[in-house]
DNA sequence: GTTAGGG
DNA sequence: CCCTAAC
């Protein structure tokens, strides 16, 4: 499982001062692609590997991401390319400080960092230079000088990530660039937090507007001193830029690093797992922990759904395999789910691929309940209509994407004539068959709530619907819901008969309107009164002055 | 199983 | 009307 995929050659450079081919050709600096394996080991990339970072990296191989997703406001304050001396000295003498605190301090579940790929027009003469020392420096001297020296660390760069000017898109990115994976979630909260942690190794991420310097949380506007927590000050890019050099030594230092660094690279890479699954598992305990303590609104937890299935898009991701995917639930009693979902997964993941778009379209998303009795042949239908397109609207040149949706629309109205026909349990798989509430019902409902108050639906369902009805107690609740909409938003301004706008279905009746406002407002008066309690005497029915209906 | 609330 | 969390 290796964690970590790092940059590589997709290009070689040596553009200094603009001499393109001499220095090229004399002092070729190669970098190559390595991922580090779960026992610690370095592996050569393969090939989805490097498509995977090549946009990370332009035609003469410096690494520019900023410029590869036309980011122009990235709000990176990096340092200034400087050839000095002094400062490539001091790089060397920063990169062999943070392998060193890594060795003494011990595991350092440090993530890749994204300042790493963000910071951009690295001195070519310094990597030469390092390149130069790596070489010195292999036929003696301890690994972590070794290492370190092979290892231009861009982490230490002083600048300053501001993920509020990311797109989505672009945090995504910089998820992939921090955590070594694609995510899909579109939630930029989300990700600015999650990217934040990653890069600062800390869970401790503050709700407000941040941004990233030097590895640290600081707080946008905020005195510097105060807000700047953070735990783990090491810094630990986990995207290892080697030097690839055509001479020998190459093979003698990857020989180096995979023996003796096994040991430093375990660690990280088990903790950089670690780390990750905690991370996610906290962050929503964190964001409502840190929103409440800001005092606003608590954010509702994901639902189930919605982490399967970010989970399955993330792991199709990884795996890059989707036609695996059919046969992996066929083997429990979900097979029959799979089938429809199939579709619409091969669909979102060719989003994700292509444009990290995966978010399943809701008209194919299908109950999680157990399978309706019938639903062969709702399978069927969908199969015989998905075929019963005309093949040329199939073939014209749309794109994909209108094909699916014209798939989709065709089979929801498809869904629509055969609901009127057929039994409404077999004609739909997103809901039932649409039935109106008539103006009785809306009477009994109200009645009911007149009599044992708002909230009791299932005693209203129990006593006034009694009869075979199929209103369930969640769609009385629905629909009084929606009549105290109705009653508010129309008694004050229209006292005269109906609604003059369009009636969207039965227009409901002003007096009863006036009653559900009536009753609504009694029970808030009540609820003011007598706390939450409710207005019904216990056991017994509290019979309103003025019944009125039914 | 029921209710509340978002979608 | 659906779905799910919370109870």
């Amino acid at each position: 499982m290796g964690a970590l995929v790092d940059e590589d050659v997709v290009g070689k450079r040596s553009t200094e001062n603009g001499d393109p081919d001499g220095i090229v050709a004399s002092n070729p600096v190669v970098y190559q692609l390595v991922r580090v394996d779960g026992d610690g080991r370095l592996i050569p990339a393969t090939d989805d590997e490097l498509i995977e970072v090549k946009h990370f990296v332009e035609d003469d191989g410096k690494l520019v991401y900023a410029q590869s997703v036309q980011q122009p406001e990235l709000c990176i304050s990096s340092e200034k390319n400087d050839d000095t001396g002094t400062r490539q000295s001091e790089n060397e003498v920063d990169s062999k400080k943070v392998i060193f605190k890594m060795d003494v301090d011990g595991p350092s579940f440090g993530q890749p960092n994204i300042s790493e790929t963000l910071a951009k027009d690295r001195s070519t003469k310094a990597c030469s230079e390092i390149r130069k020392n790596a070489v010195n420096e292999a036929a003696e001297g301890s690994f972590s000088e070794k290492f370190s020296s092979l290892k231009p660390d861009f982490s230490l760069l002083e600048g300053e990530i501001c993920l509020d000017n990311f797109s989505i898109r672009e945090l995504q990115e910089a998820f992939r660039a921090t955590f070594g994976r694609y995510t899909s979630v579109k939630d930029k909260l989300w990700l600015k937090r999650r990217i934040a942690m990653g890069l600062t190794n800390s869970c401790n991420i503050p709700s407000a507007n941040f941004i990233i310097k030097e590895n640290k949380i600081v707080l946008c506007n905020v005195n510097e001193e105060t807000t700047s927590r953070t735990k783990h000050d090491i810094s630990y890019p986990g995207y290892i830029m080697m030097n690839k050099s055509t001479d020998p030594l190459n093979e003698t230092l990857q020989g180096t690093l995979s023996g003796t660094s096994s040991r430093i690279v375990e660690q990280k890479a088990s903790f950089t797992n670690a780390l990750d699954k905690s991370l996610e598992k906290c962050n929503v305990e964190n964001l409502n922990t840190q929103m409440e303590q800001c005092g606003t609104k608590r954010i509702r937890r994901p639902t189930k759904r919605y982490i399967e299935e970010h989970t399955e898009i993330e792991v199709m991701a990884c795996s890059g395999r989707v036609a695996s995917l059919g046969k992996t639930a066929m083997n429990d009693q979900h097979c029959l789910k799979s089938k429809v979902r199939t579709p619409c997964l091969v669909d979102a993941s060719q989003d994700l691929l292509g444009g990290y778009d995966a978010r399943i379209p809701s008209v194919l998303r299908v109950r999680r309940r157990p399978p309706r009795k019938n639903f062969l042949t709702l399978v069927n239908f969908v199969h015989t209509e998905r075929e019963k397109m005309n093949p040329e609207v199939l073939n014209s040149e749309q794109s994909p994407h209108q094909k699916h949706e014209k798939f989709i629309s065709s089979v929801g109205a498809a869904f629509h004539e055969k609901s009127d026909t057929v039994h409404p349990v077999e004609a739909s798989v997103k809901r039932k068959h649409h039935r109106a509430w008539t103006l009785g019902e809306v009477l009994k409902l109200v009645e009911g709530v007149s009599r044992y108050g708002a909230g009791r639906w299932s005693q209203i369902r129990q006593v006034a619907f009694a009869s075979g009805s199929h209103r369930t107690s969640v769609d009385l609740k629905d629909k009084w819901r929606n009549l105290l909409k109705a009653s508010f938003a129309q008694v004050p301004t229209d006292k005269g008969i109906g609604n003059s706008r369009k009636p969207a279905s039965l227009p409901i009746p002003t007096p009863i309107l006036l009653r559900v406002r009536e009753l609504a407002d009694k029970r808030s008066d009540s609820e003011i009164e007598f706390g939450s309690s409710q207005f019904v005497g216990h056991g017994g029915i509290v019979q309103e002055n003025e019944t009125g209906f039914l």
